[in-house]
DNA sequence: CTGGGGAAGGGGCCC
DNA sequence: CGGGCCCCTTCCCCA
């Protein structure tokens, strides 16, 4: 599957207007809500309520048969799943055509795959990053026992259809931005990206007037206030507030080594 | 070049 | 079983 943060943003208000944020007179209370602050669906010309559809309506269980392979020892039934061949050409032609989040691929297309899942890096550097954590998937997924449904759109496999159906959400990308047209895998990461639209932060720093859209943002944010960051270079002991800052302090070659 | 922010993906857990 | 949320992670972009 193509992912969407791979390609270049063609949103165009990169920067909020953060004073309209600051205004919240209790930060604690934001980043502690007693509710989630769900962001407001947009309405009126923007769109409807219903930018995620209910899964009723665009996430049809009745494919689901056809989006799976049941790989049960018990019930080989070769017969049972549609022709997954053109069903999943269909369903993904359909992506092609605008459910996907990514724009209509004009860049040439990543050239490093990963050989167990298919995704496709720029770089090898991505690509071997990727494949530390897909080749712990795949022994998550297969300590022993065979697990049990395999996705259509991939080699991705699951013991249990309830994780298979939701990893095929993030194929099929039922939620769709009323306002951008882009498509999302699940209700809460679409009213995470319309907050880029609205502007709004619902989770606040404690210690500076900053204010985030995303709550682990915002956790991340707060290891810039702290002296001693969470990740820590094992050679040089320095500390960095992101593992991709260590990741890159490793890959540039730290200065210790 | 580096650090940080923004946006997004996905598995797990709980209700 | 499904939806919602949490948490972690990743990558891009920019100051």
């Amino acid at each position: 599957m193509p992912r969407s943060f791979l390609v270049k943003k063609y949103f165009t208000s990169k920067k909020p207007n953060y004073s309209e944020l600051e205004s919240q007179a209790d930060p604690f209370s934001a980043i502690v809500p007693e509710r989630y602050p769900l962001a407001e669906l947009p309405t009126g010309e923007n769109g409807s309520s219903e930018s995620c559809y209910p899964s009723g309506l665009v996430w049809n269980v009745g494919l689901l048969p056809a989006l799976y392979t049941p790989v049960s020892p018990i019930t080989p039934s070769p017969s049972g799943p549609l022709d997954l061949s053109s069903q999943s050409s269909s369903s993904s032609s359909e992506e092609d055509e605008g459910r996907t989040s990514d724009p209509p691929s004009p860049e040439p297309a990543d050239c490093f795959q990963c050989s167990r899942c298919s995704k496709s890096y720029s770089s090898p550097a991505a690509l071997s990053r990727h494949q530390l954590s897909c080749s712990r998937e795949d022994e998550r997924v297969a300590p022993g026992a065979r697990p049990a449904f395999r996705c259509k759109h991939c080699p991705k496999e699951y013991n249990s259809l309830g994780a298979l159906k939701m990893h095929i959400r993030s194929h099929t990308l039922p939620c769709v931005c009323t306002t951008c047209g882009k498509a999302f895998s699940r209700p809460w990461l679409l009213r995470g990206h319309i907050r880029t639209h609205t502007g709004e932060r619902p989770f606040s720093c404690p210690h500076c007037s900053r204010a985030f859209a995303d709550r682990s943002n915002l956790r991340a944010h707060l290891q810039t206030h702290s002296e001693v960051k969470k990740y820590q270079c094992g050679t040089c002991s320095r500390t960095f507030s992101r593992m991709s800052l260590l990741h890159k302090h490793n890959l540039t070659g730290c200065s210790s080594a």
